[in-house]
DNA sequence: AGGCAATAGTAATATTACTTACTAATTCCG
DNA sequence: CGGAATTAGTAAGTAATATTACTATTGCCT
């Protein structure tokens, strides 16, 4: 464990830095690439996922894209305005709006979609199938530590406190 | 959830999305243990970073940390007003301020430092120094091949207007 | 059934960072 | 020199997002 300290190449400072970068990166190509054509990131993420899987409520929404229900809600606004998307009221429960996509929101969406391909493509171009693999794992079994952090530190729900309280 | 079951491990766009979620795990535990103490992780990166590069300009501190100047800016104005650090006027350059930590600015330092190391340590805790070395190397190859993307569609700047227009 | 807690979404507010425009200081050149 | 262009930093306005509080609806539990 202290050998890190002699090694500077897998020294974890470095290490942690270089996914942020990494990320960024890939944020900031993007962003430029699709700003062009008038779109945001944001816009593409909702997009998206609504593509993927129609009829998502916003609080799923919200959960996956690991935004506030309420800045889904004014994402959702925008592109509803926009006409990208429409919601429709949920069957059996009527608090629930579930997204659909537009016509033109689908037409919108082939029309990114290449974009995003081509970046990734052109970012892992370097690597081969094999190292593509070995990348996925190692950046799987840090993801996966990371995750165990954040669900430890999580705060309390109320189920958990109520629990306590009947105690 | 799992998008690995339905798609191979070496598909591009999953291995996009892990770097993505790995660095905004990273964000979100480093987020949460520092808040607990009352401090975020944007005064963080500035403070380490005057720590390294003492007397660092707010231009320069404000180009390693991605930030507009203007941000930067405003961030040192409350890092000044807690009194963590000190701008100082250049010698030579009287529109030049630089940077310097205060006794109180190195405590808090001293402070959030161990924060930043135990997490790092945690989330490669299940790596070893040769898988370190591993991932570093891949996240090199990726880093370079985005940071070319990202300076090839970079915005003609003013000296090559200049050359432009003189010709 | 009746009442309380939980949930989906919205509204209002605060925070944060970016954009644009500005001032002061400096450098480049003629 | 002396003025044009450049640079460091700030200020004001704007856009995006988080936070808090609220309404409407549902489900649980006795």
């Amino acid at each position: 464990m202290n050998k890190i300290d002699h090694m500077p190449l897998s020294e974890g400072r470095y290490l942690a830095f270089l996914i942020v970068e990494a990320a960024r990166l890939q944020r900031t190509v993007f962003d430029r690439r699709v700003r062009k054509m008038g779109f945001t990131r944001a816009q593409w993420l909702v997009l998206r996922r609504v593509c993927d899987q129609p009829g998502v409520s916003q609080r799923d929404l919200a959960e996956v894209l690991e935004i506030e229900r309420a800045s889904a809600g004014r994402l959702i606004d925008k592109l509803e305005e926009f006409g990208w998307l429409e919601r429709r009221p949920d069957d059996s429960d009527r608090r629930v709006k579930r997204l659909f996509l537009t016509d033109l929101g689908r037409k919108i969406h082939r029309d990114i979609s290449p974009i995003a391909e081509a970046m990734v493509a052109e970012e892992l171009s370097g690597l081969t199938g094999k190292e593509r693999e070995a990348l996925t794992n190692l950046l799987l079994n840090v993801k996966q530590r990371l995750q165990d952090m954040a669900s430890e530190a999580e705060p309390m729900d109320m189920t958990e406190l109520k629990k306590i309280n009947n105690a």
